[in-house]
DNA sequence: CTCAGCTCCTGCGGGC
DNA sequence: TGCCCGCAGGAGCTGA
C-alpha cells in the first residue's frame, strides 16, 4: 500500500540495518511474490555488502558491492519487519502491521546481517516484488526506463507538469497516478494534493490553468513533505506500543472522507467519492471547481 | 498514442 | 452469529 513517503520511511528504519552490512544469509518461503524471482537470487545476495540504500518512486534500491542493485517494491500490503536477537524486541520500521501480516505465512523473504539483525519481508497480497539488476543497467531496466522525475525533485516543477496536461483529456487524477508522468505518488497524496490545490479530479487535464498546475507542483510537495515528516500514513494497524506507526492518516483532508464536512476553512461542501480508473477518487464537489 | 477496463492476491469491515 | 459483497496505499496488460 505504500506511496513515496511510507516507502521513504520504510528506506529511512531500514537504511542502518542495511547500509555498510553484509548479508550473511538469505531465505525465501516461497519462490515469487508478484513475479518470480530471479534465478540464483539467493546465492547472488549472500555474501554481497549493501553499499547504500536508496529510494526512487516507490522502489527500495540496496546497491552491492557486487555490481547489482537489489530492487524492492512494497505493492499494496510489503511490510519489513527488524528484529535485533540482541535486543529482544522487534521493530516495525514502516508501520505496515496487521493482525493478519503477523502470520507467519506471509512471511516471504528473509535476510539476515553479519550483525545478527534478521529483517523480514511480509506481503498478504503479494502485489509486491524484488529484482536484483545490474546497478549499471538500472536506468534502461523496464521498472525505471520511462518512469517520470521524482515529484519532490527539481524536475517536477510547473512547466514540465504543463506539458504533460497538454492536450490531455483524462483527468489531473489519473495522470498524477501514471508513473511516467511523475513516479512516487499513490491514490491518497494525489487526492489531497488535488484538494489542496483546489483542482476537480475528472475535468480533462488539459484544460487546467498554467496557475491552478503550479499550485498543484506546490500542493503535491507540501502534502509528501508534511507526510515524510509524519512517518508516512497507516491505515490497517493496530495498537503497536513501538511508536513507529505513521499518522499522516491524521491529516487526511478528503482521503476516506466521503460524506464528511471539507476541511477547507470556509468551505460548507461535503467530501464525494467517485470512482476512476477503479480507484476511488475523494474531492469537495463544492471548493474544487 | 490514448484511454477504459480488467487482473493479480488476501483480508477486513459493513450490511443483511 | 455467519455469510456475502465491496473495498483496499499498485501497476501491468488487453483491446478498442
Amino acid at each position: 500500500m505504500p506511496e513515496l513517503p511510507e516507502v521513504e520511511t520504510v528506506r529511512r528504519g531500514l537504511a542502518p540495518v542495511f547500509a555498510g552490512r553484509r548479508l550473511t544469509a538469505v531465505r525465501l518461503n516461497r519462490p515469487d511474490l508478484r513475479f518470480p524471482l530471479p534465478d540464483g537470487f539467493v546465492q547472488r545476495l549472500s555474501g554481497a555488502r549493501v553499499e547504500t540504500l536508496e529510494r526512487r518512486a516507490k522502489y527500495l534500491l540496496a546497491s552491492l558491492d557486487r555490481g547489482d542493485t537489489l530492487v524492492m517494491h512494497l505493492g499494496m500490503s510489503g511490510r519489513f519487519e527488524i528484529d535485533r536477537p540482541a535486543a529482544g524486541a522487534a521493530e516495525r520500521p514502516g508501520g505496515f502491521r496487521t493482525r493478519v501480516e503477523a502470520d507467519a505465512k506471509h512471511a516471504h523473504v528473509i535476510f539476515e546481517t553479519d550483525e545478527a539483525v534478521r529483517v523480514t519481508y511480509y506481503d498478504p497480497r503479494r502485489f509486491g516484488f524484488m529484482g536484483l539488476i545490474e546497478t549499471k543497467a538500472l536506468g534502461q531496466h523496464a521498472w525505471f526506463k520511462a518512469m517520470g522525475p521524482e515529484p519532490l525533485g527539481p524536475d517536477f516543477n510547473a512547466a514540465y507538469l504543463n506539458a504533460a496536461f497538454a492536450g490531455r483529456r483524462q483527468g489531473p487524477k489519473t495522470l498524477l497516478l501514471d508513473q511516467r508522468i511523475v513516479a512516487g505518488l499513490g491514490n491518497i497524496y494525489v487526492c489531497e494534493a488535488l484538494h489542496r490545490a483546489r483542482i476537480p479530479p475528472l475535468a480533462p487535464a488539459g484544460g487546467v490553468s498554467r496557475a491552478n498546475i503550479a499550485a498543484l507542483t506546490g500542493a503535491v510537495r507540501a502534502v509528501l513533505t508534511e507526510a515524510i515528516a509524519a512517518g508516512g500514513s497507516t491505515l490497517k494497524d493496530y495498537a503497536a506500543a513501538d511508536g513507529a506507526l505513521g499518522y499522516f492518516q491524521h491529516a487526511f483532508r478528503v482521503y476516506s472522507r466521503e460524506g464528511q464536512p471539507c476541511l477547507r476553512p470556509g468551505c460548507r461542501g461535503t467530501v464525494a467519492r467517485i470512482v476512476q480508473g477503479g480507484r476511488s477518487t475523494f474531492f469537495c464537489p463544492v471548493c474544487q471547481r
